[in-house]
Formats: C-alpha cells, sequence, structure tokens
DNA sequence: TATTAAAATGCAATCGGTTGCGCAAATTAT
DNA sequence: ATAATTTGCGCAACCGATTGCATTTTAATA
C-alpha cells in the first residue's frame, strides 16, 4: 500500500485533462475556478491519496507558515504555559508553532536561531537564555526583516517587542505582604545574570524594604542559580548568620523550596520563625507542606498577548516596526508559608 | 542595515564569476572544487551575508533534516526529559526536532500528523494521546514511507516500532514493596482508557496480590483521569469504605499527592495508616511531605533509545523495516510516604 | 611535445507548487 | 445582434538550491 510514487498536482491535472496551474488555484479554493473543476479536482486528489508539499509552497512564496518558538526549557510550567498560549492564537491564524529549547545554553540559543533562520521561519518568539549576555543573533534576525518579539527573560540591549510581566511590581508586593505579616528581617534569594528579570526583582525588594523603614542588608541577598540546591545552600548560609532572617523571598520558586527543605530538616517553623515566598507559581508550590506563597506569571495570557503582538508586528510588514512593550500584571499568592495570623 | 534582496548562491556566483552549481558545491564541502574557491566562496558568503535556504534545499532532494516529535503535553516532566533524549540523539546527527503536544486531544493529533507530512519531515516520533482509540493517521504516515516510531504510550494495533518501560514490573514490584511494608489491603488507581501503560500496571497490581494471596477487591480499584482532582475524589471515596485501604497504589504521581492531600486533611498518617506510591517521579514527588514513593520512568534513557532506534530505522530506509519493541527497566524509587518501618 | 588522465567548473534539468498575464468562451449590457 | 464584461483556465516563469553529465583546464605520463 505504500505509495512509490509521490503524487503531485501534475499527477492530479493529467487524470483530468487540466493543467497544474488549474489544479493548484482549486485547491486554494480559488474563486477563478469552477464549482466542477473545485470539485473533481478535490475528488482526484483524495482518490490519489495526494500529499500536499508545503516545501514546494513555501519555497515559492516565501513564507512557510510556520513561527519558532525559543524557551529555555519547555518542562517548566511558566514556559509550557506561555508556549501554550502561543499556540492558541498561531493555530487559530492557521501557523504551525516549532518550539526550541536553548537549555540556558548560549551556544545552542545562536545554533538554534541560525537553524531557523535556515528553515525560513516566518517569524521568532524567544525568551532569553540565562546566561546570554551577547545579542548579535537576534539582531541577525531583526536585520534580515524577520518579525521578533521576546517575552519574560527579554534584554533593553534590542529594539524590540516584548511582553512581560511586572517583575518589580510582584517582588514589591510580596516583600510588602511579607512586612505586613510582621517580618522584619527579609533575606532575598537573586541571580547573578544579567537577565532584567531578576534584578527588577531584586528592586522590588530593596524598594520596599525602603519604603516601609527596613533597613537593607547586604548579607541577606544571596546570589546564586535559583535552582533547588542553591536554594538549600542559601538558606543554610543564612541561617549561619548572627542574626537568622524571619522571612525569605525567593526569586524562583525552585530556590524557595530548597529553603523550605532545609528549614524543615532543622525543626525551624514555618512561617512562625522563618516566612517563605517564592516567584513563579509553580504547579508543586500548591502541593507542598506547608503550601507556598508565590507569585502568579499569568503565563497562558502572556503566551496570548506575545502571539498577538507577533502578528501585528506581522501584519504590518517592514512599516510601523515600532516595537512595543507589553507589561503584564502579577498576581501574589499568598499561601501558608507566609500567613503568621 | 536590513537586507532588503535576499541574497542566494547566485548572487555569490555572479559576484565571483563562477556559477551557482560551483557555489553550491563549494557550500558543501565537495571534494571536486578546489580550496581556493571554496575560499573564495566562503569569504563572500560572508561579505554578502549570505543565508542558505533550506526550504529550497529541502524540496530538491526529498529530506528536510527535521524530524518531528509528538508528545500529549511538554510540560510533564516525563515527556520533556525525553524530548530532551531525542534531542541529544538527533542534533548529533544533524537533525532538528520539532516538538508538538496533541495535549491528549484526538484530532489535534491527527492535525499535527497531517501538518506534519504536509511539512515533509523526515521521520515522526510519538507518544499517543490518552483519548486517541483510531489509528489510521499513524498508518498513513507508515503507508507513505515515514519512518514512525512510538514511545511509552504506544499501541499493539500497530506494526511499529516501539521503546517503552516494563510497566508491569514497575506495578509489580511497587505492589510488593507495599506488601512488604505490611500493607493488606492496597488500592489502585487507574485510568479507564485504552493506553496500554495503565493496563500494564494494573495487571502489574493484580499479580503482586495475587501472588502474595490478596484478595482482589473491585471496591479499591478506582478509575479516573488521574489528575490531581481525580486523585482527591478517588481517596475521598476509599475513606468512605466499610472498609479503609491501608494503601494507595496510584498509576499517576498527581493522583497520588490528590490522595496525599485528602489523607493530610483529615490527619491521616501517611504511611502509618495509609501508605503511598505514584507513579512517575516527576520532580514534585521529593518536595512533598512526605516525599513520595515512585517508579522512575528513565525518560532520558527512553528518549536516547528512542532516537537510536528511529535512526535505525531511517538508515535502512525501505527494507529492513522490522518493527522492533524494546523494554526498559523502570526503578521503583522508595521515600518515606509508604516506608512504614 | 603530444597524449591521457585527473581535477575543476559549467550547463541545464529538477524538486512541486504558485502566480502574473493572456486568451477564449460564456454572460451581460447596449 | 454587437460590444463590453466576466469567467475559467492555460502558459510559462519562478522560488533557491542540487546534481548528473558535459566541458574545460591543469597536471601527469609517454
Amino acid at each position: 500500500m505504500s505509495t512509490k510514487t509521490k503524487v503531485t498536482i501534475h499527477d492530479i491535472a493529467e487524470k483530468l485533462n487540466i493543467t497544474a496551474s488549474t489544479v493548484s488555484r482549486a485547491l486554494n479554493d480559488n474563486p477563478r475556478i469552477s464549482d466542477a473543476t473545485k470539485k473533481a479536482v478535490l475528488k482526484t486528489a483524495k482518490q490519489l491519496n495526494y500529499q500536499p508539499n508545503n516545501i514546494a509552497a513555501a519555497l515559492r512564496h516565501g513564507k512557510s507558515y510556520i513561527i519558532g518558538v525559543i524557551v529555555p526549557t519547555a518542562d517548566r510550567y511558566f514556559f509550557a504555559s506561555v508556549v501554550r498560549g502561543i499556540e492558541e492564537i498561531a493555530n487559530n491564524l492557521n501557523y504551525k508553532v516549532i518550539i526550541c529549547q536553548s537549555y540556558d545554553n548560549y551556544e545552542k540559543e545562536v545554533q538554534t536561531i541560525e537553524a531557523l533562520l535556515n528553515a525560513r521561519v516566518d517569524g521568532i518568539i524567544a525568551s532569553i537564555g540565562k546566561n546570554t549576555e551577547n545579542f548579535d543573533h537576534f539582531k541577525k534576525v531583526q536585520s534580515k526583516g524577520i518579525p521578533l518579539v521576546l517575552f519574560d527573560r527579554t534584554t533593553d540591549e534590542l529594539e524590540v517587542s516584548q511582553v512581560m510581566i511586572d517583575d518589580y511590581l510582584g517582588a514589591y508586593k510580596t516583600v510588602e505582604h511579607l512586612i505586613q505579616q510582621g517580618c522584619k528581617r527579609i533575606a532575598h534569594f537573586t541571580s547573578p545574570k544579567k537577565v532584567s528579570v531578576f534584578k527588577e526583582r531584586l528592586r522590588g525588594y530593596t524598594d520596599a524594604l525602603r519604603d516601609y523603614d527596613i533597613p537593607y542588608d547586604e548579607q541577606l541577598v544571596i546570589k546564586g542559580d535559583l535552582q533547588l540546591e542553591d536554594g538549600r545552600e542559601g538558606m543554610k548560609k543564612l541561617l549561619k548568620l548572627k542574626q537568622m532572617p524571619d522571612a525569605v523571598f525567593s526569586a524562583s520558586d525552585y530556590a524557595a523550596m530548597g529553603a523550605m527543605q532545609v528549614l524543615k530538616e532543622r525543626d525551624i517553623q514555618i512561617p512562625q520563625q522563618v516566612a517563605l515566598a517564592g516567584f513563579s507559581n509553580e504547579p508543586f508550590t500548591s502541593f507542598t507542606d506547608p503550601p507556598l506563597t508565590t507569585v502568579d506569571q499569568r503565563s497562558i495570557k502572556m503566551g496570548n498577548i506575545t502571539a498577538e503582538l507577533f502578528f501585528e508586528h506581522f501584519k504590518s510588514g517592514e512599516k510601523g516596526i515600532v516595537s512595543q512593550k507589553t507589561v503584564l500584571k502579577p498576581e501574589l499568592i499568598t499561601r501558608k508559608s507566609s500567613l503568621r495570623k
């Protein structure tokens, strides 16, 4: 049953004694083709088991109807959800999405961009890898006139449209919440990387402290990779201080989880002795004991908006490429890890 | 700076007063081209900011160097890891992977296959959606001579190569473990779907009971979608029985988590009163309190093997398409949720 | 130096659709 | 009945790279 010779529109044309052009137009429902012919073509196509070849079409009109999405990793709920949000919009517009993971690896990110460019995707949506400090590969995308939109992990070094949440606000509200719960010595886990989200969260943290007249203590700001293990290390470090913190606001749920583990191992009461808050609203945060206070990043929404913004650019074509910055409001989700009353 | 006119090999050729064929061969490092020419071509290519067009190449030689991977969802650790495993192998061989999610939706799965076929991917690796009971779309792939390999969620209704873990063994060992911990009334969460993995886990469960002379009680087998909420419902149902179970073996970590929540809400001791075990070794299982006993599915390894198997088929071409079934051994990970001593 | 083999490049068809333009037949308007 | 449109379809170029075969150039051999 295996079709040895690929059937093309020419085969259909031959069988019907018409030309390939007509078949092509019929298949594309071109109004200049009669209904009778269309019907006949469709029927013959089915009969011959015709499979359209997008490659050929893409070559001809320079569009592949594919957009590339680059995320650091797809196994994090946040990124997976954004992708889902993007797909919803894209699929509606008959675009396919190809998901690529950079694994936060700079070289892989560069290679991926190159591959997408070679594959002639119609555009790229990306979230920058943690270790990326040079943005030439993104500039290349732009210089080729390929629409580019960044989300969440963005940078100001590029004149590009971007969608993110207000990390500053999310952090500010979280710290404010901790303060209102009576915490006075609040530590923060952050990243030394050049990624704006972490810088913004740090800024929200310091501003909230300042606004509530709580002195900033450098010892309480721990820099690390924000993985679980980093959270564990960070917490241990904090516990060695002369004066223990009474709260930890982590820029990552995973690091917050690491802190929680250490606290529980040492029978330190959460939140009575140390209150905890993370960031991202990973699903597991509601599974922990106590459940973890965190900040929801509106991931699906972010995906939707990113895609919509992307397609706007896309339609406007060359002109009107005024890059645009959309900032979503995050939502603080308070759970037992920080609720003291 | 935006390159308005796309530069092609013809532009390079013109500039060097040679033909496009030579340029093409030079770029592909064809031995029939002199080093001098190669060097010149490479230099001019860089200078002109040439970007290869894979679409054209793909059209010409019928290969896209892209393989499509279909997973129910990419945000589950297991699937994400398998994808990672596949990518490792594929990238080494200079193949790109495009990840597609079916969201366990039959129509979307069919559409995705169609899209991949149209896109002329060189092959497809897939894990079947939960609700898929008709496999014509996969048969179509095979009938077109496109290499196909399934992993984890497979089916016997297709004569196709597949890679999976020994779900039966994983379940058997888990139940055996629970029995050895002194449990005598072990419940099981499973799915009513036609997916072999769940059927195998159920079989492992029943066989273990039988081998240890524990009567099978239908009331203890709860069928559902295995999401968190289903686990909660299932546990509530179990707690209403005249005789409460003293263990629950769930075919999914999420459902096990739901059960754990309900038990904790009612102050039922885990594992003393009810021991718990899940399946998949999702990362969060080590974050719960108590940490959840579960079965690791060797996900990265599975990805590697799946990809290797795929490329074997790929190379062997039309002939030698003897479909092959690889079964990996799962690993039981015992944690506090089931350790009674 | 003439001859032959080897090396380097050119020619032109090809992959499978798409599309601007043109022409003839059918339909409508005058 | 004739002119003006409209409709339906064909022709042929084109998208950009690849490749079998022919041809030219260079090197080796007689």
